[in-house]
RNA sequence: GUGCCCGUAGCUCAAUGGAUAGAGCAUCAGCCUUCUAAGCUGAGGGUUACUGGUUCGAGUCCAGUCGGGCGCACCA
C-alpha cells in the first residue's frame, strides 16, 4: 500500500517543483483521526525549501494526481503533515483482491530469483536442545518463511561440528556412565556432561553391547553412538516444532584437503596473509585484529595445531558467498554475540560483500512456573528441555510464545499461562478467531446457502460502509505491508501484533454486525469479509508455523 | 574493568524521529431467549530509570550516570 502513495507523492513534489534527496516517509497515524495514511515530506523538505511547512503541504496536495475512487479525502494538518483517508469502495475492492488471491495474497516479489540462506539452530550435537536453543529456531523458522514469501529461494541451514573438544568430552560422558553400567566404579569430572541423557545412551550401549567395551580404551564407538543418537533426538525435537532445515553442514568439511590438497581453512589463512593479517607467535597463528583497532589479536589455529572454532566460521561463511547467495542470514542467540564480528572483519579484509549479510541475535530465555523463575542453564543436568516444554503447552503455543516478544528482548516464557485454555492465552485468543469464522461459514452453509467461491458474488463487498466494517477491510489491506516490515526488521514478533490486532478488529465486527440475520445481500457481503479475514489470518498463521483449527 | 542487549501502567510487553505514549493481564462497571461470551463495550491507572545535548519535533538519535541480563579462552 505505501508503494501506491510514493510514486504519487514523489510526482506531485516534481510538478510543485520541489527537489529533494529525502525518502518519502509514508507512516500510519496511530489515531485515526489523522487518517489512513500521512506522509511528513513537507515537514522535512521545508528547511532546504525556505518555506513554510504548511504552505509547502498545501502546494503538493494542489499537485497529487491519484487514480479516480482511491482517496476520499486528503487534508494539511499539524505543523504541516499531508493526511489521507481512503475511499470506503476502496477499501472494499482490496478484499475483494484477498479473496481472489488467497494462499498467494501477500505476497511480493523483491526476492524473485534471488537466493537466500537461513542458518539457524546449529547446535553441536552434545545434548538436547534446550529451550533457549528453542527460540532461535522459531525465529530462524519464521524468518526463513518470510523470505519465501518475497519470492526468495530459501536455504534453511544446519551447522554443526562432530569433532572437536566438547565431542571428545561428550564421548568420554558417556563412556564413563557404560563402565558404572558394567558395575565399576568411577569418578565422573564436574566438566563433564552430567545430564540424565548420557545415563540413557550408555544403557543403550550396555543393552546392544554388554560389557564388550569395558576394557576397551576405543572412545570413537561412544562418541559415534552418542552423536546419532543425540542429533536424531534434536530432529525429532525440531520436527514436533514444524522446524525442518534443507541443508546439514558439516564443520568437519572445512578440515576435508580438495583435489590441490587444500583445506578451506588453509585458504582463508593464505589470503588473510596475502593481505597482511596473520601473524604467528607462542606456537600459534593469529588473526591481527589488532590491526582493526581491537585490543587482542585472535587465535586461529591453536598451537596444538588444530583450528579455534574463528578459522572454520570465517571459512563456513565464504561458503555461502561461493554458493552464490544474496541475502545471507545468521539466526543465534546472544551468548554468542563477540564472535560475527571477527568474522565479519575477516569477509571485509576478503573483499566479500558483507552487506548481503544479516545477523539475528535472540536474547535469553526464562521459563516462569508458579510465578518462580527458573534460569536456564547450560551443561548442567538441570538445564530445562525444549521436549518437556512441548510436552507441557504444546507446539502452538511454544511457537508463538517464542516470537510473541521482540527478539532483543529476554523473553519471559509463563508456562502456566501458556498452558491456559482462555482468553489471557494469546495462543488462544487468535487461533479462536479462526475457529469462530470456519463455524460461522459452516453455519452459513447451511442457513443460507452461502458458497465461498462464488465469485460474481463478491462484489457485493461495495456496499459495506459501517466503521467496524471499513475498519477490519483496512486491516486486511494492511497485510502486505506487514510482511514487508516484518523482514526489513527481521522481526516475526510484528506478525504475531498485527494478527492480534486483526482478530480483535474481527471480533469488534462480528460483535456489531449481525450477519446471518442481515437482509441477503448485506449478509453474503458481510460473509465474503469473514471469508477474506479468515485467509489472511491462515496466510499469517502459516509464517508463524502455528496451526488453524477448524473448530475449538 | 570492557563489548553487546534491556530499563515504558501494579505485571507481561508495543510504539519505521512525528500529532494526546498504546495493548493484554490484573482491578472496577456493563453486554448472552440472538451467527462459538475462548467474545465485546467502558473506567481508573504514566515525570517513558536519571541528567544533559542534537531539531520544527525525542520513549526512539548522541554523551554521561544508575540498575538488570549475556559475553569477554590457544571452548564452540
Amino acid at each position: 500500500m505505501r508503494e501506491f502513495f510514493r510514486p504519487v507523492i514523489y510526482n506531485a513534489l516534481c510538478s510543485a517543483g520541489i527537489t529533494t534527496d529525502k525518502s518519502i516517509n509514508i507512516e500510519q497515524p496511530a489515531d485515526k483521526k489523522f487518517g489512513d495514511f500521512s506522509t511528513n515530506i513537507a515537514l522535512l523538505v521545508a528547511k532546504e525549501c525556505r518555506r513554510n511547512p504548511r504552505e509547502l503541504a498545501q502546494a503538493i496536495i494542489e499537485h497529487l494526481l491519484f487514480p479516480p475512487d482511491t482517496i476520499a479525502r486528503i487534508e494539511v494538518a499539524g505543523a504541516g503533515f499531508i493526511n489521507f483517508y481512503l475511499a470506503p469502495l476502496f477499501i472494499m475492492q482490496s478484499v475483494e483482491k484477498v479473496l481472489l488471491e488467497g494462499d498467494e495474497y501477500g505476497k511480493g516479489s523483491v526476492g524473485q530469483g534471488k537466493k537466500a540462506i537461513v542458518e539457524y539452530v546449529s547446535a553441536n550435537p552434545t545434548g538436547p536442545l534446550t529451550i533457549g536453543r528453542g527460540r532461535g529456531g522459531v525465529l530462524g523458522d519464521c524468518i526463513a518463511n518470510l523470505f519465501e514469501t518475497q519470492g526468495y529461494e530459501v536455504t534453511r541451514e544446519y551447522y554443526f561440528n562432530d569433532a572437536g573438544r566438547q565431542m571428545q568430552i561428550l564421548g568420554e560422558s558417556v563412556q564413563l556412565r557404560y563402565l558404572e553400567c558394567c558395575g565399576k566404579s568411577v569418578e565422573f569430572p564436574a566438566n563433564h556432561y552430567q545430564g540424565e541423557y548420557i545415563r540413557e545412551i550408555a544403557e543403550e550401549i550396555y543393552h546392544d553391547q554388554g560389557t564388550g567395551f569395558a576394557e576397551s580404551t576405543e572412545l570413537l564407538m561412544f562418541k559415534k553412538r552418542a552423536e546419532e543418537i543425540i542429533f536424531a533426538s534434536i530432529r525429532k525435537t525440531l520436527e514436533r516444532l514444524g522446524i525442518r532445515h534443507d541443508s546439514f553442514f558439516n564443520e568437519h568439511t572445512l578440515y576435508t584437503p580438495d583435489e590441490k590438497g587444500m583445506t578451506a581453512n588453509q585458504s582463508v589463512i593464505d589470503a588473510l596473509r596475502e593481505k597482511g593479517f596473520i601473524a604467528e607467535y607462542d606456537g600459534a597463528i593469529w588473526f591481527m585484529t589488532t590491526k582493526l583497532g581491537q585490543e587482542k589479536d585472535k587465535v586461529l589455529v591453536k598451537s596444538s595445531g588444530e583450528p579455534s572454532y574463528r578459522l572454520p566460521d570465517i571459512a563456513y561463511h565464504i561458503t555461502k558467498f561461493e554458493r552464490s547467495f544474496d541475502m545471507i542470514v545468521n539466526v543465534f542467540g546472544a551468548d554468542h554475540i563477540d564472535e560475527y564480528p571477527d568474522v565479519l572483519e575477516a569477509l571485509k579484509i576478503l573483499d566479500y560483500d558483507t552487506g548481503r549479510i544479516k545477523v539475528a541475535i535472540n536474547q535469553f530465555v526464562t521459563t516462569t512456573v508458579d510465578g518462580q523463575t527458573l534460569k536456564m542453564s547450560t551443561r548442567k543436568g538441570n538445564a530445562d528441555l525444549l521436549d518437556d516444554l512441548i510436552d507441557d503447552v504444546g507446539a502452538d503455543a511454544t511457537r508463538l510464545f517464542f516470537i510473541m516478544r521482540g527478539k532483543d528482548s529476554h523473553l519471559n516464557f509463563d508456562v502456566e499461562l501458556a498452558k491456559k485454555q482462555s482468553k489471557d492465552n494469546p495462543v488462544f485468543y487468535l487461533q479462536y478467531a479462526h475457529a469462530r469464522i470456519c463455524s460461522l461459514l459452516r453455519m452459513a452453509r447451511q442457513e443460507i446457502g452461502f458458497e465461498a467461491d462464488s465469485i460474481q458474488e463478491q462484489s457485493l463487498l461495495q456496499q459495506l460502509n459501517s466503521p467496524a466494517e471499513l475498519q477490519l477491510g483496512f486491516a486486511l489491506l494492511d497485510y502486505p505491508d506487514m510482511i514487508k516490515t516484518s523482514l526489513r526488521l527481521l522481526e516475526p514478533q510484528k506478525m504475531v501484533e498485527y494478527l492480534h490486532s486483526l482478530a480483535e478488529v474481527f471480533h469488534r465486527f462480528y460483535q456489531e454486525c449481525p450477519i446471518l440475520k442481515a437482509e441477503p445481500d448485506i449478509a453474503r457481503a458481510r460473509l465474503f469479509l469473514a471469508l477474506a479475514t479468515r485467509q489472511v489470518l491462515r496466510n499469517g498463521f502459516r509464517i508463524l508455523g502455528v496451526s488453524a483449527p477448524e473448530s475449538m
